[in-house]
DNA sequence: GTCTGAAACGCAAACGTTTGCATGAAAAAA
DNA sequence: TTTTTTCATGCAAACGTTTGCGTTTCAGAC
């Protein structure tokens, strides 16, 4: 079935005059007649012409589309940031096109070079677990493709970015812990080679210092907070062996298997033991108890990143403006912590 | 700063030909020499050439793109359902552009306009709560653009859909209910107005029906289950007042709520009140107890979404075929039900 | 020598819109 | 009346690509 739409030339026809008097009829030009511009904005209203972006964007090459890449849509995190992104582009007149890499350095190459070709204004990136190489990015960029960078963001590249405060959510958690009078506070750490790891970890230290303790190195668990099995099996441990009172887990998940390990293991918790974990997924308000976590706020860092983005693809200097930004967290303490 | 690409026709100026011959040569046509063909390739190469979308899309008036729009996209199912979309997509060569109507009908006129203007080859639509009315999707339909709507479909609308089977989804929650020995089963049904209410609860007639049971009427709650804490007391008051020993919910918070005030009234789930749920939200696996619940596959409603649409776009034909897809559901029993 | 035919390529229009410049008519000034 | 000015509109090119049709060139046939 072919798509009926009405051009310029179709309102020209009817009054017999040319497409260019209409175009600037449509947008009010000086030279014009009030008769002429009348006449047209009528036949425009009556055929119900709408202009055709396609032509529009080739025309002035701004497609007034941004891309985005994530590694998957179906993620609490994901998904939000994506709505703070919608938000923000639909307020400034930008469409937003999905792709994701399905946590594949090869696919994110791929989605790069369609979105590109699709001649998107800009693109918003969140890296995939296997990109440790970003020359596909460096050289978009290199073309004159604004790229901005959220969550997962490169370490070396001089590009604009995102991320949130991971220092201080680990701040915050370990030092709530602390206030609630847990002593022995232990910690389920992502892998060693990721920059949120090391963050986390620092503001973990950092707690202990300001309130004048000395973490236990044997409290720190690497790498085995991927998924609640893998942290019901470390925090089990970690109970038999090391005795803590208290655990920060670095993901809500790692969180959940801690709170059950507890359990088996005859704790109450949070009486005789705390647990905290981060990023505010929707089943921590839910569980029994409740957990404590650290919010990390996905829709203000979507909006942030098209800001960002919109900012630079409508810039008109030569270089692109570098800018990183660090949104800060925010402790949501719930039953899982709350001694008193 | 300007974004650099090469055109055919700076191929063209580089070797001293023609654009339509390079165009040609591109495409393998048999009316070009295999010598320029050869030489085309390599410059295409050297320059690193990409075809420009934007004007093939005019050319043709197809953009390759499809647009969609859902409530909202920070939802497990709705992500999942993009999921899907965005995986045939891919495969199939289009673009994947998101909207969301945030429930609000308003918004939803704008984004199918919107992508209209944009040229879209179609659209996939989940209706919005405030959609009664469907003549902004119908005049966009008269247009010739194609529309496919999934789960939440219009009711009179002649167009192709695709939904899950809540009857026998209701009906797989109510039977195993009954299999596990409950005997008084209630049920927390939805807005009486949905669709998906009237589906679900002649699911639960239906299971009663084959079972040689009968409905006690008193036991279906409509309408108090929209959040958690609505659902509580809705199942509070039904335990207090009518004795049921088991309640379907139709929805996983819903499920939850009625959980908790279960357990608040001294009941043990599942020992002596069961409880099932409906759509397999993620927190579900996490609970304690765990909650079985009515698996909706989203993943596959935005693939044969998708796959419907596409089949549409790309169809010969003047009037387009009306299709109607209902997928299976599926029965994930967990704790929150398992009597023995 | 002219003619035919095939092979290889170029021209120009088209998709829908915008815009610098030219053109035309009418009104005002000479 | 002629010239200048003003006002309103049209022409054509451009964005990048494709494609029907025409043109050029050259080899071979007559």
């Amino acid at each position: 079935m072919k798509r009926q739409t009405t051009t310029i030339k179709d309102i020209a026809r009817e009054l017999g005059i040319s497409p260019s008097t209409v175009s600037r009829a449509l947008k009010d030009h000086f030279e014009i007649s009030e008769e002429t511009k009348k006449a047209v904005r009528r036949v425009a209203e009556e055929l119900n012409y709408q202009p055709n972006s396609l032509a529009l964007s080739l025309r002035y090459s701004k497609s007034n589309t941004i891309g985005v890449i994530v590694p998957e849509i179906v993620h609490f995190f994901f998904s939000t940031v994506i709505s703070g992104i919608e938000d923000i582009a639909q307020s400034k007149g930008y469409n937003v096109i999905i792709t994701q890499s399905n946590e594949s350095v090869a696919r994110e190459m791929m989605n790069i070079q369609t979105l590109f070709n699709n001649r998107v204004d800009g693109v918003l990136v969140s890296l995939s677990k296997e990109s440790f190489d970003y020359t596909h990015f460096e050289a978009m960029m290199q073309k004159g493709l604004p790229i901005v960078f959220f969550d997962r963001v490169p370490d070396t590249l001089n590009t604009s970015k995102v991320t949130v405060d991971d220092l201080l959510g680990g701040q915050q958690a370990t030092e709530h812990l602390i206030k609630q009078g847990y002593k022995r506070i232990g910690h389920l750490a992502g892998p060693k080679n990721l920059d949120i790891t090391n963050a986390r970890l620092e503001g973990f230290r950092k707690a202990h210092e300001d309130a004048g303790l000395t973490v236990d190195e044997d409290l720190i668990i690497y790498d085995q907070a991927s998924n609640e099995g893998e942290a019901y099996a470390a925090a089990f441990e970690l109970l038999k062996t090391k005795k803590p009172d208290a655990l920060f887990a670095s993901n809500d998940l790692a969180a959940m298997g801690a709170i059950k390990a507890a359990q088996k293991y005859g704790k109450n918790v949070p009486q005789d033991f705390g647990v905290v974990g981060f990023s505010n997924w929707q089943f921590t308000a839910l569980t029994n108890p409740s957990i404590t976590t650290i919010e990390q706020p996905g829709f203000e860092m979507g909006q942030h990143a098209a800001e960002l983005l919109i900012k630079q693809i409508e810039s008109e200097e030569e270089e692109v403006s570098v800018e990183s930004l660090k949104l800060p967290t925010n402790l949501l303490a719930r039953d899982s912590s709350k001694k008193v």
